[in-house]
RNA sequence: GGCGUGUUCGUCUAGUGGCCCAGGACAUCGCCCUCUCAAGGCGAAGAUCACGGGUUCGAAUCCCGUACACGCUACCA
C-alpha cells in the first residue's frame, strides 16, 4: 500500500488577531507535518462575511511567520489545491451541495430565524435538546412537504437554507488520535445547515469539502470541534469519501481554568510580541502546553528543530492546560542567556535608536551605538534581563547619564568621608593608562587597603554614581565598558550633588 | 436540560499493574557563592494520584458509578 504524503492545515477565520490557542493549533499541525516530511497548509475560512475583519488574514499569516511557522501552501504562496480562501471557492461548494440535494442527503428549508428561535425556546422549556424540527423535510426524505410546495417557494424567490438530512437510528463512531474511540448517536445530531441564505456555506460544509479536495491526511484542531465531528463524518459518508484522521487538542485555560480569554490576561500573540517575548520562547512554551516528550525526558528548552524531531500526536495530553506566564518568563530568560549577541544586536539597535531620539546622551554616539560596545553591554547584562528590550531600558546608564540616585542606597552606603574618598580615587582613575576592569580593581584595592577600609566602601558609592542604582553587573566590568571619560564625569557630577551633611543622621 | 470530553504538587507535567507512601520543571522559601542585582549550586516545602466501589497477591495505572470542571448545543467559526 502506498503511504500518502502527510498534509495538515491551519484554518483560521480572519476575524482579528491570532489567539495563542490558535498559534498552538497551527504549531502542532506544522510540527506533525514536518516531522512526517509532509506539507503544512494555511486556508482562510471567511464564510461568515459579517465577522470578516480587514487585514486580519495578512496579520494571521504574518504572526505565524514571525513564530517560524511557514506554510508550504497558503493564499499568499499559492499551491496546487487553491484557491486557499473559502470565499473564492463558492462555486465548488454549490456543486457539491447540488449533488447532496440530488442524492436526497440534503433539503431546502424555508424556516425563518424567528420560527427557529421560537422552536428552540419551546424545546428548551420542555427539557429537550434544541434541534431543527424538520418542518420542511420533503416527502421523498420521509417528511411531509410535497415537492410542488418546495418548487413554489423556490420559484417565488423565497429565501432558504439547505440542511443536511441526518439519518435516523445510526451511530457514528470514530477514533480520535489523542482521545481514542468516541461514539455519537445520530438522534443527538442536528440537521445542520450546509448552505446559508446568503449563498455561503457554513463552516461545517466548507471545511469538509475543502479538507477532502485539498487532500489533508490529518485534521488537528481544538477540542471545541469534537461535538461536530459526527456531522462531518456523515458528510464524508454521503460523498463516499474516506475521512482523514483526526486529533482534537485540549483547550488552553485562564488561571481560573475557564477557557483562555481576554480580561484575564493577554490572548493575542501580538500582545506577547509587543511585550518583548521572542518567538523561541513563545513556541517552546506553547508547545509544552499539552505536549511532552515523555520517556523520562527532563528537557525543558526545545528549539523548533528539536520539536520537529520529537513531536508526536500520541504524546499530546487530553486535559486543558493553564497558560502560566511565570514559566514563559523563565523560558525567555533561558533563551536570552544562550542567544548569540549578533542576534540580540538586531533587536536592540532600533530600540536604542528610538530612545536616543527621546533623550540626550553625553556619551559618544558612534561608540554607544556600535556593535563592539553593545556586545559588551549584552554580555554584562544577559543574565540580568528578562526581555531583549531591557538591554536598553533596564540599564539605561550604559547610554544615558543617571538622572537620579537611588535614595535608599545613598543613605545606606554614604559616610562622612565617602565624597573625599571618591575625589581622591578619581585622580587615580584619571591617571590610569588602561581603563580595564583588572586595572581598576587593582587600583581600588591598593587605594583602600592602607586606609583600613573594605573595597565595598568604595564599590557601592561608585556603582551608585556611575549607574544611579544599587544593582547591576560587576562594578569593575561596568566601569570598563562605560569608559574613563564617562565614569569620571559621573563621579564628579555625583559628589557635587550628594552631600553627606544633607543626609538625615540616624 | 441534552450530548461530549476531561480530572496526578499552586501551575506545566512524568507515570500505561509491582522500580511510586509518586519523579522533573516553573513559582515560593532557606543556605552557599558574592561588591550589589542577577545567574549558578545545594536544600526545603508542596499531590490522601477528584471521590466511592470493584477486578487483582498487588492499582495513579484496568472496570463501574458519583462529583466537579470544561466544551458543544447558531443561517459563528
Amino acid at each position: 500500500m502506498v503511504v500518502k504524503r502527510v498534509r495538515t492545515r491551519f484554518a483560521p477565520s480572519p476575524t482579528g488577531y491570532l489567539h495563542v490557542g490558535g498559534l498552538r493549533t497551527a504549531l502542532y499541525n506544522y510540527l506533525f507535518a514536518k516531522k512526517m516530511d509532509g506539507d503544512f497548509i494555511i486556508r482562510i475560512e471567511d464564510t461568515d462575511q459579517t465577522r470578516k475583519v480587514e487585514g486580519a488574514e495578512k496579520n494571521l499569516i504574518r504572526m505565524l511567520e514571525w513564530a517560524g511557522i511557514i506554510a508550504d501552501e497558503s493564499p499568499e504562496r499559492g499551491g496546487n489545491f487553491g484557491p486557499y480562501v473559502q470565499s473564492e471557492r463558492l462555486d465548488i461548494y454549490k456543486s457539491y451541495c447540488d449533488q447532496l440535494l440530488e442524492d436526497n442527503h440534503a433539503y431546502y428549508c424555508f424556516a425563518t430565524s424567528e420560527e427557529l428561535e421560537e422552536n428552540r425556546q419551546l424545546q428548551l422549556k420542555q427539557g429537550l435538546q434544541p434541534k431543527y424540527n424538520r418542518k420542511w423535510l420533503p416527502e421523498e426524505l420521509g417528511g411531509s412537504v410535497p415537492a410542488s410546495e418546495i418548487r413554489k417557494k423556490l420559484d417565488a424567490g423565497d429565501p432558504y437554507v439547505i440542511r443536511m438530512k441526518v439519518p435516523d437510528y445510526v451511530s457514528v463512531w470514530f477514533e480520535d488520535i489523542i482521545r481514542g474511540p468516541i461514539e455519537f448517536d445520530s438522534a443527538t445530531i442536528d440537521d445542520q445547515v450546509l448552505m446559508k441564505s446568503d449563498g455561503f456555506p457554513t463552516y461545517h460544509f466548507a471545511s469538509v469539502i475543502d479538507d477532502h479536495l485539498m487532500e489533508f491526511t490529518h485534521i488537528i484542531r481544538g477540542e471545541e470541534w469534537l461535538p461536530s465531528m459526527p456531522k462531518h463524518l456523515l458528510l464524508y459518508e454521503f460523498f463516499g469519501w474516506e475521512p482523514p484522521k483526526v486529533a482534537h487538542l485540549p483547550l488552553l485555560l485562564n488561571p481560573d481554568r475557564s477557557k483562555l480569554s481576554k480580561r484575564q490576561g493577554d490572548v493575542a500573540v501580538e500582545d506577547y510580541v509587543r511585550k518583548g517575548y521572542s518567538s523561541d520562547a513563545i513556541i517552546n512554551f506553547v508547545a509544552m502546553l499539552g505536549w511532552n516528550e515523555g520517556e523520562g525526558s527532563e528537557q525543558e528548552v526545545y528549539s523548533m528543530q528539536d520539536l520537529i524531531e520529537k513531536f508526536s500526536l500520541e504524546r499530546v495530553g487530553k486535559a486543558g492546560a493553564v497558560f502560566n506566564v511565570d514559566k514563559l518568563n523563565w523560558l525567555e530568560k533561558q533563551y536570552i542567556k544562550q542567544r548569540p549577541a549578533e542576534k540580540i544586536l538586531g533587536v536592540i539597535k532600533p530600540i536604542l535608536a528610538a530612545e536616543l531620539e527621546q533623550r540626550v546622551s553625553l556619551m559618544p554616539l558612534e561608540v554607544i551605538t556600535g556593535d563592539e560596545y553593545l556586545k559588551k553591554v549584552i554580555e554584562l547584562m544577559r543574565e540580568r534581563v528578562g526581555f531583549e528590550h531591557e538591554f536598553v531600558t533596564f540599564s539605561p546608564y550604559f547610554f544615558f547619564e543617571p538622572d537620579s540616585y537611588d535614595e535608599e542606597a545613598v543613605k545606606k552606603r554614604w559616610t562622612a568621608d565617602t565624597n573625599e574618598l571618591l575625589r581622591e580615587f578619581t585622580d587615580i582613575l584619571y591617571a590610569l593608562e588602561s581603563f580595564s576592569a583588572e586595572n581598576i580593581e587593582v587600583k581600588l584595592k591598593e587605594f583602600v587597603a592602607p586606609k583600613g577600609l573594605k573595597a565595598a566602601a568604595l564599590i557601592h558609592p561608585l556603582r551608585i554614581l556611575a549607574s544611579g542604582v544599587s544593582f547591576g553587573p560587576s562594578l569593575y566590568h561596568m566601569l570598563e565598558v562605560l569608559g574613563k571619560e564617562t565614569v569620571l564625569r559621573r563621579i564628579l557630577k555625583g559628589i557635587e550633588l550628594i552631600t553627606f551633611s544633607e543626609l538625615p543622621l540616624e
